[in-house]
DNA sequence: AGTTCGGACCGTT
DNA sequence: AACGGTCCGAACT
């Protein structure tokens, strides 16, 4: 394991790389230290940064990224990796709810503990969990700050309400 | 229109 | 056993 700083215009990303591939990204925070150079980067790491940094700036902007890095998604159970999988099959600019992700996966009742996998998404943005509101179009919840998910949904021009 | 309340639902710790 | 990024209906303001 190996993490590296993704430099954005929203602030600095943290990307956290397994020999599986990309593993974890965390939201710029305060108290970022910049611990590697962007240099040297023991292959195939260093690929796999320049696909991730190339992806997250296109989908800060609200574009759909081209290729992505290898994920690592070996930390979540079963049915998370499930979630999350349905997850990235929500276009940009579209949203769903929780109950229709329940939908999706054959679990329609299983709506909570979709919202709990949600939180759970260790690559966030890259996996759009921001793609998902609660019933009626109501804005719902967000782990690391509501700012962030309006943000997210207002450059991909989501309209709020529309399935 | 908006709000609060109470159950019922399911995976994770 | 308790907690969530929930949902729905009912009963309010």
């Amino acid at each position: 394991m190996t993490t590296a700083l993704i430099q954005t215009a929203d602030g600095n990303f943290t990307a956290h790389f397994s020999g599986n591939g990309l593993a974890g990204l965390d939201f710029p925070t305060a108290a970022t230290v910049s611990r590697m150079a962007t240099n040297e980067l023991p292959s195939p790491w260093n690929s796999w940064l320049r696909l991730t940094e190339r992806a997250l700036k296109q989908a800060l902007v609200g574009k759909t990224p081209g290729q992505l890095p290898p994920l690592d998604l070996s930390s979540g159970t079963e049915f998370q990796r499930c979630v999350w999988n349905a997850l990235r099959k929500i276009p940009s600019g579209q949203t769903k709810s929780y109950a229709q992700v329940a939908q999706s996966i054959g679990r329609p009742e299983a709506v909570r503990a979709v919202g709990q996998a949600c939180g759970a998404n260790p690559i966030p943005v890259v996996i759009p969990c921001h793609r998902v509101l609660a019933a009626g179009g109501k804005i719902g919840g967000f782990s690391s700050g509501l700012d962030w998910k309006r943000k997210l949904l207002a450059r991909e021009g989501a309209v709020p309400g529309s399935d």
